[in-house]
DNA sequence: CCGCTCATGTAACTGGTTACATGATTTA
DNA sequence: TAAATCATGTAACCAGTTACATGAGCGG
């Protein structure tokens, strides 16, 4: 037996939706990401079609004919290689590179904010703000849509990405002070 | 005149220091990036480059030969018209990609820790937090490395990853009380 | 003179994006 | 019966990664 590869992050989150969620159809995962406040995760078919093909490929997913009335599809599940990748992905130990400040698009404008006229760069705070508080509405909303007792996990994570915004906001606040 | 075409954040950003640190090599460029707690932005000459050489043809950068020593090198700097992109691309108005809930891996991880048998999950928790204060170090360090005087608006975007460390702290408090 | 930094690139590979293509099932 | 949803894929394109390749300048 060898050691499990390495996979990445959209490869691991497929392990881990086919894991949780039972054996469901490639369709079913492009639909998990719609919704997440996140763009990190596209539901594009052109990304998860070719991603589960790998991890099938590599052993990690198996997939079964199945019908629906007449439309056929494939139920994927988890192989014991594919929940033992799985596990190794999750960690501990947690892959090093998981551990970089999360990467934000405001913040790095906001390097830049001294090369705006400082007309512009009021209504940029502005923009910010606005935009963050729709963010926040957004966010809140998913938090609301996972059912505590029969996804405690996913309402955890979720609020990983209320934290994340408040402190978003926080800095703003903070950056609209010292400007 | 036509509308400035959109930009990548990695293009806006070489756009961003290249006027907001004069004329530079695109090693300089480079440099710039070592050392951010983000992982996004990777200072590889394969990434670089050819930004760079796009950014040319797309006449938002103009080069000159310089020589230091008998060394060639090529200094860059923004035209006209990469002003204008640059200005585009920060905003306002602000893109609206900018806005998602920046991708945080950990808490990706997190919505499957369900998966994790007990005893894991506590090693799991206790490697996040592990983690998350070494990287608070590190970000501790990237703020304190910004001269207020010299560059106030990097230290403001830098604080920024200072408020998402904390986010991710605090949220892993709460995790750690609710499981 | 050795090793580090400055400096510029290229090439093969990988993976994601966008758009296209098809067809069954369900619901208003 | 029309529109939305379920369902599966492919193809051309684009950008980033990793590794390779080269060479000058500078400090100890």
């Amino acid at each position: 037996m060898s050691a499990p590869q390495p996979v990445s992050d959209l490869e691991g989150v497929l392990l881990g939706i086919v894991g949780k969620f039972g054996p469901c159809t490639a369709y079913a995962l492009r639909k998990h990401f719609e919704g997440s406040p996140t763009r990190f995760f596209t539901s594009s078919t052109g990304a998860i079609y070719p991603a589960v093909r790998r991890l099938e490929r590599a052993g990690l997913l198996a997939s079964r004919a199945d019908r629906r009335g007449r439309q056929r599809r494939r139920l994927l599940q988890l192989t014991p290689g594919g929940e033992a990748v799985l596990q190794a992905w999750l960690g501990p130990p947690v892959d090093e590179g998981a551990f970089g400040t999360p990467y934000d698009p405001l913040r790095t404008r906001m390097y830049f904010v001294g090369a705006l006229p400082a007309r512009r760069r009021q209504a940029f705070l502005d923009a910010l703000r606005r935009g963050l508080e729709r963010q926040l509405a957004q966010v809140e909303a998913y938090v609301a849509s996972f059912d505590p007792e029969s996804n405690p996990a996913g309402r955890l994570a979720a609020r990983g990405c209320l934290h994340a915004t408040w402190a978003q906001l926080r800095w703003l606040d903070e950056v609209a002070r010292e400007l």
